[in-house]
DNA sequence: AAAATGACCGAAATCGTTTACGTTTACGGT
DNA sequence: ACCGTAAACGTAAACGATTTCGGTCATTTT
């Protein structure tokens, strides 16, 4: 069913009808309710492709999400920051495409989106700590949002919505400090991702306030999987002065920390305390009502949907102002954080 | 850059040009190479929306992934299935659009991106048992393929790509029986989903096989998150008559158990043994070489490339034969399976 | 030498919308 | 009775590709 098979069943012209449903004032209210009614019974949906041909708007939006090469791993926040944007979108009428991309190539795929203009504008995944990909977007003139973003937030003038990376874990390494802790691990993601970055500097920060050493030894940088929660804790557990607290960047890296904990016979709050970030996974909450993990918390799905905002207002408005959105998380305390133990 | 731009730019017309790019052999290779070498250097990609409005083909697919309502979860997997399916579109030059949608009205979302015509195919995400979605695009007439299926196979001629799911978790309890369990525990996802349904069937069929009574009381099923895990058994732990054994149909459900079991003072694989199933996801690795959790194993990211195969082989040939893909699940044995113990 | 063939290219229709611009009708004011 | 205005609707031109149907040569066949 197309307009004008409708326009014709209805006898008017595919102009009125088109007015009709798109809601412009010419047209009577009566023959409206006619043309509304149906459009409804026979199901029909304007062909979005003709549309956006017409009107130069897609009613779509992009995101790129990169696929890291090295161990190709997906990050696991995009369901629910999908699932949060979405929200948006669908209030909204866009449609979301999406593509995975080697991380390698990512700059040609938003070339290649901005040609092929089946998008009004992208959501940028993952941003390096100097990514190309901004100076790019602003460049081909793309209306784009960043989640997170691509080093001081003074340098070029582009929307993003981040959270606090480097004062949440400058707080929370301060807090384990307070408890007494003086051997305090990082488990860090990839730490050319801005985020990761950040979250070094918001550690180092706290350990240099304390008068403490940033012990190399204590620091990994890494994809953030189970698995290299366990391996990088075994290996910290084997040192000669081992942590008694480890930070890690992820819950998923927390599930491998609590793994190795537990195969070496150690009591996790007790014989070694946990900090993690929880980015507040549906499929991973952090507990019901109390929390399990000690945890730096920020919504991922909450900044999906900033994110979604952000970028619809810039698409409907092509010159209003770049907008910064900081979420700042929050420090939960759960039950893997305890005193620094008596060491013998 | 258009396609009228470039024609006017090279002296030639839109018509000699669009052929060249499309390998039409009414063209000379000369033009063609100077057509190439030109549009490269342009960075002309054609207009998708055009293209898809001149063809009737868009190049395109679409997934519309249910967002559970009842406690706003995303299956994780699908960040797996997505990158997997990612390979083949792009190799295919396919676009994918992305619909999270509650899953109340997932039919209605399919009827809509039927009528907008902006996709050449969808695939099921998520099969109930009987699932209306299924006779819907039949009616419809939009090519799809299903991850897993609904019902039983025989009836709907539709493409489908499953995993063994009832014959695997048959093999596993078969697994737990044979090392002397008799209470065994099933942590399943909701049972109103296919897959969910299929695994209990297998394991009632090893308890039926060994004589085995099925108590309800060892029995749960819901959203496969963490918590859930961790509760589910700590409540299994209360009973007069605790399982020995925890069948648990995600790994990160996998991951409660361990904590529930850790908080219990119990040693996994030796007081209460576990068996997950494992999405072999790229984040939750089960081990790198000597797996951790004994599992039931199926990539999740190999169906999603399959599924994208069968798409794409339906899309270009639309009479093609409907195809079915039972992938069977390895049974791997790990870390967290051993004799019942003795009870006192 | 005329006719047929094939290689190469172009004009214009087409896909399903939106929208700038015109046209008709009704109605109130003078 | 005439005109102006506004409401309600229609015509036709975009949008940017693909594709059908020809057209012009040069080359071969008869």
């Amino acid at each position: 069913m197309n307009l004008k098979e409708l326009s014709a069943l209805l006898g008017l012209s595919q102009t009125t009808v088109s007015r009709a449903l798109n809601g412009y004032p010419e047209v009577s209210e009566l023959t409206r309710k006619k043309v509304m009614k149906a459009a409804k019974q026979h199901n029909y949906t304007p062909n979005t492709r003709a549309r956006g041909l017409a009107t130069g708007r897609n009613h779509a939006v992009g995101h790129v999400i990169p696929l890291s090469t090295e161990h190709e791993v997906v990050n696991p926040v995009f369901t629910d920051f999908i699932a949060g944007a979405s929200e948006i979108y669908s209030r909204e009428n866009f449609d979301m495409h999406l593509s995975v991309v080697p991380d390698s190539g990512e700059s040609d795929a938003y070339r290649k989106i901005a040609a092929k203009g089946s998008v009004d504008g992208v959501i940028v995944h993952g941003p390096k700590e100097n990514d190309p990909r901004i100076n790019l977007l602003l460049e081909i003139g793309m209306p784009f949002v960043v989640h997170g973003r691509s080093g001081s937030s003074s340098e070029g003038d582009y929307s993003w919505v981040d959270m606090n990376n480097s004062r949440a874990f400058e707080r929370a390494t301060q807090f384990l400090i307070e408890l007494g802790h003086r051997r305090i691990a990082l488990l860090n993601g990839l730490e050319n991702m801005d985020f990761a970055a950040k979250r070094r500097i918001g550690y180092r920060t706290a350990l240099e306030t304390a008068g403490l050493p940033e012990d190399p030894e204590l620091c990994a940088s890494s994809e953030m999987t189970e698995e290299y929660g366990f391996s990088a804790t075994s290996r910290l557990l084997e040192l000669g002065d081992p942590p008694t607290a480890v930070l890690a960047s992820s819950i998923i890296i927390g599930f491998g920390v609590r793994r190795a904990l537990d195969t070496a016979g150690l009591k996790i709050g007790k014989d070694v305390s946990l900090i993690v970030h929880d980015d507040d996974l549906s499929y991973l909450r952090n507990g019901s009502d109390e929390p399990i993990y000690t945890a730096t918390r920020s919504s991922v799905r909450q900044a999906g949907r900033i994110c979604a905002e952000l970028l619809m207002e810039q698409i409907t408005n092509k010159d209003s102002p770049r907008r910064h959105v900081l979420l700042n998380a929050d420090l939960i305390i759960g039950q893997t954080t305890g005193p620094a133990p008596q060491r013998i």
